[in-house]
This record gives structure tokens, C-alpha cells and sequence, in this order.
DNA sequence: AGGTCTCATCAACCTGTGCTGATATCAAGC
DNA sequence: GCTTGATATCAGCACAGGTTGATGAGACCT
């Protein structure tokens, strides 16, 4: 899941959808990228529930799953919490 | 920063380095992987600021460093908490 | 129905990068 | 000082995955 935030341009897709739903087409603009790119990549974001589809006529938006990054965040602060516990350790060899 | 956590290995390291400072060695043998390849990764996160070198004689100690983890985890904290925000948002086309 | 627009899927290519083997460096013990 | 063991660096290989072009499936309009 956090795999998939590795990659600058889907960085740059969440980036944007944090502002709001958008449709392929206005990621294909900001972006500056082929439209077949952005089709795979939010394929890749929905399928890790990172981002939800809606069908709107011929558009179709995509709007971010806000607990998904949550989840990874959370994740994230637990590893934290866990290396500051372990300050002190270190396992002798 | 976060795009480092993407490959399976060196989330395993970050995994096994959570509980506590570990030498090279100790690395190696837990991860089953060639030596090379632990210090090439080792280097990568510490670059990164993910962990920091603690050379004790011969043996090379390696230790996470919470606050980068804490972090990434806020930076994505903060995109759940715009993507929340922004629920109603759809930008027409 | 025909035409146009948006989007998805597929096959093929190519770059980035994870991985390996060989080698160098440094510390510890004899 | 020499040997041994731990670690770092380098060059090269191999493969995953990002990128592209072509094509197809729906949806809207006249």
C-alpha cells in the first residue's frame, strides 16, 4: 500500500486528489501525462483501496479513501512508537 | 522518504530495527540476504535519515530514528485530514 | 445511426533499481 | 605485522514495473 505512494507521479495524483474528486481527464492535465499512464495508476490506487471510483456520464472521478491513508499513517507511527521504547536496545552479537 | 519503505526488504529491515539497534550481521542472518545488498540498503536509509550509524569496534550498529517515521506519518496524516475535508469537493470538467 | 469524446485495456519497450560477485578497508587478536 | 572477521564500495547483470502507442468499449449529441 505504501508501495504504491513510492512512485513521484502517483504521489502527485494523491497530492491533487486531496483536494477534491477529479476525473482522468484533469489528472491527465495537471499532470502532464499520457492518459493510458493515469488509467493504469488509478487502477493500481483503487485496487489498494487508495481511491474510489464514481461514474459520472462519460467522465468517471476518483476521490480519495482518507481511512486508507489513515491506516498507513497509523502504521507509520506505531513503528515509531515502538523504535522510541526500544531507545535503549541493542542486541549484542 | 516514504518511497524507501516500498520494497519488501528494507521494510523488513525498518520491521526488525524497531525493536531495537542491530549490527550488520544480525541483518543479515535474519534477512537470509547476501551481505553486500544490507549494506547497500543500510546506506540508502541512512541518507534518508531513517536510521543512524553507531560503529562499535568492528561491528557497525544501526538504530531508527523515530522522527523520520513520525514524519512520513504526518505527512500523510495531512492528507487524509484535506482529503476529509474536501469530501464534497468535484471539480467539474 | 453516425460521429465524437472519455476512458480502459492490451502488447511491447525501456529505464530504474534490486541483486550478486569480487574487492577494498578497517578493527581486533595473536 | 600478519591473519581473521565485519563491513563498505564497485561493476555488472537481471528483472520488475513505469511508459507509450494502438485499439476497443461506452456515453452523449445531432
Amino acid at each position: 500500500m505504501i508501495r504504491l505512494l513510492a512512485d513521484p507521479l502517483r504521489a502527485r495524483m494523491v497530492e491533487l486528489l486531496a483536494d477534491g474528486a477529479l476525473c482522468t481527464c484533469h489528472l491527465v492535465a495537471e499532470l502532464d501525462a499520457k492518459q493510458p499512464l493515469v488509467s493504469h495508476h488509478l487502477r493500481a490506487l483503487r485496487e489498494a483501496g487508495v481511491v474510489e471510483r464514481e461514474p459520472h456520464g462519460r467522465f468517471t472521478y476518483y476521490r480519495l479513501r482518507p481511512d486508507t491513508l489513515t491506516a498507513a499513517a497509523d502504521r507509520l507511527t506505531a513503528l515509531a512508537a515502538r523504535a522510541r521504547a526500544n531507545a535503549g536496545v541493542r542486541r549484542e552479537c
